[in-house]
RNA sequence: GGCGGCAUGGCCAAGUGGUAAGGCAGAGGACUGCAAAUCCUUUAUCCCCAGUUCGAAUCUGGGUGCCGCCUCCA
């Protein structure tokens, strides 16, 4: 099977072949850093990811780069407002950023450059461009020209004359008198008072948004890559703009593959920073939510797909990682007992359906499909090894799924770890209670339950359980808890 | 107004011409003092209409509804 990708630019399911044999070259546009991260990035970030551990697990040497924009209007407004320098908010959100794509365990970027470190080949860059008479200048900004950029909106599919300017409604009419042609774009905004500011040979000031990708792809990668990454919100005007600039530059396609993830709404409307309806990354690993979670909660749909963000959502994907997690932590807990030792073959049929599922266009719900069915037989078997039922199964058949199940977890990047993770949504706190007021109550309550005072042993159980401690029964008069 | 996308069981969702994956929830059963957890079993003809075809959720045309983008955005 060949993988097949969904290409922007084609409108197509196109075969995969990178430009030189065994090797991909990604570049995936990061975010603007002046705030926490949202669970939009969190989408979007998830599926490269997983194209990124795809390519790997199929043998590519892929090389990574995602950019970090730290000069722009709103850092600078953010910054302002908080009282700090640019580079102080930057830098926090910076750091911030990489904790979040750690707990979702997302593969760091083989390169990470920022604005401010590539100022020396934005302004070549652009000096390439005013050189080659696509970019003016007016009242201290530089202007690309889009009308001398060939094949503008090849990647859109829009047509510069079938535009109605400013039906977005975010643009000020009065903005565009400078500009040649309202989509010509800055290259280079001349600072105002009180802005940060870089020199350069059209006066102080700093590079416009979509210059930095340009140059950062051609510094870091080359004139041409293999894929592009972003969100279907930046195919225009940003990917169409970085496409003008580079393609008019070097006269070289900018990237043979252009993917883009669907937004994640909210009430059936986009999250974004502008509409106000985010919920960022930290804050719902904060109320409890496994960061697995949110991979499965995002994986469960294909990458191009709207998905509607809803409690409800949350608690299913919660639900089914539960059941993937104990499969997954099966030949781990219980290797002993299993007498699992010799790394037993893979599942081929599952490796089959799972990499066809994947190779079409990253279908990661059909993939998660392959996924549970391993996981059946290999949870049901986990459980009852706790509970010490009797083993009906044929546990030595089961190792090699259970090795499948893992690797191609891995994959997805869905990966368990032994210790508890707290997935209930909701729930008080447990921090009053110490570990031996806990033993206390559950002791009172056994000798409550061996009284046959139900009335008493349910109130002891209900009274932990409003101080955020959940007791589970097991066999044998063994009393398990968890804080909610 | 232009461009693009989507519509599958209670909810989410796969499916790219051959007779509806998977997850969640629900129901029934087992277990339990009860519960929780767990195990077993179980639930659809694919927005509407008209076509193409031996055969369509899958192709074509029309309709309806929803979403994204049209210089902040993942």
């Amino acid at each position: 099977m060949a993988l097949k990708l969904h290409n922007t630019l084609t409108r197509r399911d196109d075969p995969f072949e990178p430009l030189e044999p065994g090797k991909v070259s990604i570049y995936c546009c990061g975010v603007t850093v002046y705030d926490r991260c949202h669970l939009g990035h969190a989408r979007s970030y998830i599926a490269w990811d997983v194209l990124r551990r795809l390519l790997i697990w199929k043998g590519y040497q892929v090389t990574f780069v995602q950019n970090f924009t730290d000069i722009d209007d709103k850092i600078i407004r953010r910054a302002q407002a908080e009282g700090c320098s640019m580079d102080a908010l930057s830098e926090a959100n910076i750091d911030a950023y990489f904790e979040d794509m750690e707990a979702l365990d997302i593969k760091r970027a083989d390169i990470y450059p920022r604005a401010t470190r590539c100022l020396d080949h934005i302004r070549a860059l652009i000096g390439e461009l005013e050189a080659r008479g696509a970019a003016y200048c007016a009242d201290g900004d530089v202007y690309f020209s889009v009308m001398k950029a060939s094949g503008y909106g090849k990647l859109s599919g829009r047509r510069l004359d079938e535009q109605e300017q400013g039906a977005s409604g975010r643009t000020g009419a009065e903005a565009d008198v400078r500009k040649r042609h309202p989509f010509d774009f800055a290259l280079w905004k001349g600072c105002k008072p009180g802005e940060p500011a870089y020199p350069s040979p059209w006066g102080a000031g700093r590079p416009g948004w979509h210059i930095e990708c340009s140059a950062m792809v051609r510094q870091e990668l080359g004139d041409t890559i293999d894929i592009h990454l972003g969100g279907a919100d930046l195919v225009f005007p940003h990917h169409e703009n970085e496409i003008a600039q580079s393609e008019t530059a070097c006269g070289k396609p900018l990237a043979r593959y252009w993917l883009h993830n669907g937004m994640v709404n909210v009430g059936g409307r986009k999250m974004s920073k502008s509409l106000g309806n985010f919920t960022t990354i930290r804050a719902l690993l904060d109320r409890g939510v496994a960061p697995m979670t949110l991979r499965l909660f995002v994986l469960q749909a294909h990458y191009r797909k709207p998905i509607d963000f809803t409690d409800e959502a949350l608690a299913a994907a919660s639900s089914g990682w539960k059941g993937l997690r104990s499969a997954l932590l099966l030949g781990e807990k219980h290797h002993s007992a299993l007498g699992w030792h010799n790394g037993a073959a893979r599942h081929g049929s599952a490796h089959l359906a799972f990499e066809a599922a994947l190779d079409n266009d990253l279908n990661t719900s059909g993939a998660l499909a392959v996924l549970f069915e391993l996981a059946r037989p290999l949870r049901a078997l986990a459980n009852r090894l706790e509970r010490g039922d009797q083993i009906d199964a044929d546990v030595v058949a089961l190792e090699a799924p259970w090795r499948s199940l893992v690797e191609l977890s891995d994959v997805l990047g869905l990966h368990a770890e032994a210790r508890m993770e707290t997935t209930t949504l909701h729930g008080g706190s447990a921090a009053d209670l110490d570990t031996a007021a806990i033993a206390a109550a559950i002791a009172a309550r056994k000798v409550a339950r061996a009284a046959r005072d139900f009335a008493e042993a349910d109130r002891i159980r209900a009274d932990l359980r409003a101080r955020g401690v959940e007791l589970v029964d097991k066999p044998g008069g063994v009393v398990e808890w968890i804080r909610g």
